[in-house]
DNA sequence: GTAAAACCTGACGTTGACGTCAGCTGCAAG
DNA sequence: CTTGCAGCTGACGTCAACGTCAGGTTTTAC
């Protein structure tokens, strides 16, 4: 599989795919015509970068805890490095569950209150 | 309260509020020297735009909710923002939830397997 | 064979929320 | 008075994950 379709398959762009690939988190075999040659197995793992990229890792810790994910085996380095980044997610969640509540309760004092109508018409 | 203080109490940089004003988050009088001067409520003030950052909403966003924010009224347009950042954290929180699901299960693994010992020496 | 896609490397541009530095002013203490 | 911290404006620096452009090569379609 080439670029293009790895990049339409995993939903990425191929800018990010080659970016991946200085940052070590992704490799590809090369063609004769030194084009990228991906295997199947490219596309979830692309998918799983990205879900670890949303999920606030930095490229360099993603190169650190990609082995293990993908594994499962870890140096004890590695399991507090996983631990400290999940507990990282927890404490985010968590934060966002309040930022999410706050705007709930906005929200309902709003529809409660009536919606204002104080706008500058529309030319 | 001069503009030391605000940054102690609300545990954000000078730097930080001085962008927040620039960003028309923040507002302050000026004493006869020219220096910024806050009310007390500027503390929680602070500490709000801090959540609604935190929630990654960026200060374009913050500048149009805070007044309802504060004050409970909105315009329609207003509320239609409310709730697409409201859902945008809901879908965000999801997506975390994901990832620690998927870490949590990596951490299982990894201790099921027991740790790898193959580092290098420290010298 | 040739035109159009798709791909390559290399390098500069973007964005947002500040950090940091320079050079100047304000203000409280001894 | 002067020392020295705190504050002021203005302006450039940062960092990460790409976007985008230039200039050249490879593959594909006809």
């Amino acid at each position: 599989m080439r670029i293009g379709e790895l990049a339409r398959r995993s939903g990425v762009s191929v800018r990010a795919l080659r970016y991946y690939e200085e940052q070590k988190l992704l490799e590809s075999a090369r063609t004769s015509g030194n084009q990228r040659d991906y295997l199947e197995g490219a596309v979830s793992r692309v998918q799983l970068i990205q879900q670890l990229y949303a999920a606030g890792l930095s490229s360099g810790t993603i190169v650190d805890l990609l082995p293990c994910v993908t594994t499962g085996l870890a140096t004890q380095e590695m399991l507090d490095q996983l631990v400290t980044e999940r507990d990282r997610i927890a404490t985010r969640i968590d934060e966002l569950g309040q930022a999410k509540q706050k705007l709930d309760r906005v929200i309902e004092q709003v529809v409660a209150a009536g919606v204002v109508t104080g706008d500058s018409p529309t030319p």
